[in-house]
DNA sequence: AGCACA
């Protein structure tokens, strides 16, 4: 199916996912990143031959998986740029909440039932002809540069800092930003007050301490904002 | 490439 017409769904499906990274490093680092685009009810990740490399997160509101499928398109997640698209079915964690939920023997023998039926009818299921061509041209191309006005910064492993407390040090910057993981380095410039340079060993893990630490007030008149370092 | 949740 031509990604585009899977209807909506609160829930985001998303592939191309590095699957070396362990499932449960998977979900943490797939909740910090999401999470800025609405409530996360789950993350759903299996490991197995036929689900590796893939994910599901479940937002509370449609409108979330909306943005998060506009604006992650192609994030650079450990490396691999994220293919996102909309569920094809309901969360079973949407479904317990709006009373809908089937538990999962009972909709396998269901199913089977079906499968049988069709089987019975045997039903030819030939009807296509030349409805899928007109996809893959123009992947919606979103190059990283485009105008060049004042829009965000590409994906970087490092961060730039600004509005800091000009007394800042760069041992409390290290505080805040070392404990989420792939912390390298905090770098700040003598002759520059106000502003500091954060490595990480990736995008993916950049991103995340962004997420956390975005507008974090140092003191209350210097809530710090984030952004990539340019390239 | 691949659409699950136990």
């Amino acid at each position: 199916m031509l990604s585009a017409d899977i209807p909506p769904n609160q829930t985001v499906y998303i592939k191309n996912l590095d699957e070396k990274v362990k499932k449960e490093e998977l979900k943490r680092s797939l909740y910090a990143l999401f999470s800025q685009y609405g409530r996360i009810l789950d993350v759903v990740a299996l490991k197995t031959e036929k689900l590796r490399g893939q994910a599901w997160v479940v937002f509370s509101e449609v409108t979330a998986a909306s943005s998060a499928v506009r604006q992650m398109q192609n994030f650079p997640f450990y490396d691999k740029p994220m293919r996102i698209q909309y569920a094809k079915s309901k969360s079973d964690c949407v479904a317990k909440v709006d009373g809908t939920y089937v538990p999962r023997e009972k909709k396998k023998r269901q199913e089977e039932k079906a499968e049988k039926k069709r089987k019975a009818e045997d039903t030819p299921h030939a009807a296509p002809n030349g409805a899928s061509a007109q996809n893959n041209g123009t992947p919606a191309f979103r190059p990283g540069k485009a105008g060049a006005q004042d829009e965000a910064a590409a994906p970087n492993n490092i961060l730039f800092i600004q509005n800091l407390p000009h007394d800042t040090v760069s041992s409390m910057l290290q505080m805040l930003f070392q404990q989420f993981p792939g912390f390298r380095e905090v770098r700040m410039i003598e002759a520059k007050p106000g502003i500091a340079f954060v490595e990480y060993s990736d995008e993916t893990h950049a991103s995340i301490a962004m997420q956390n630490l975005q507008g974090f007030k140092i003191t209350p008149l210097h809530p710090m904002t984030i952004s990539y370092a340019k390239k």
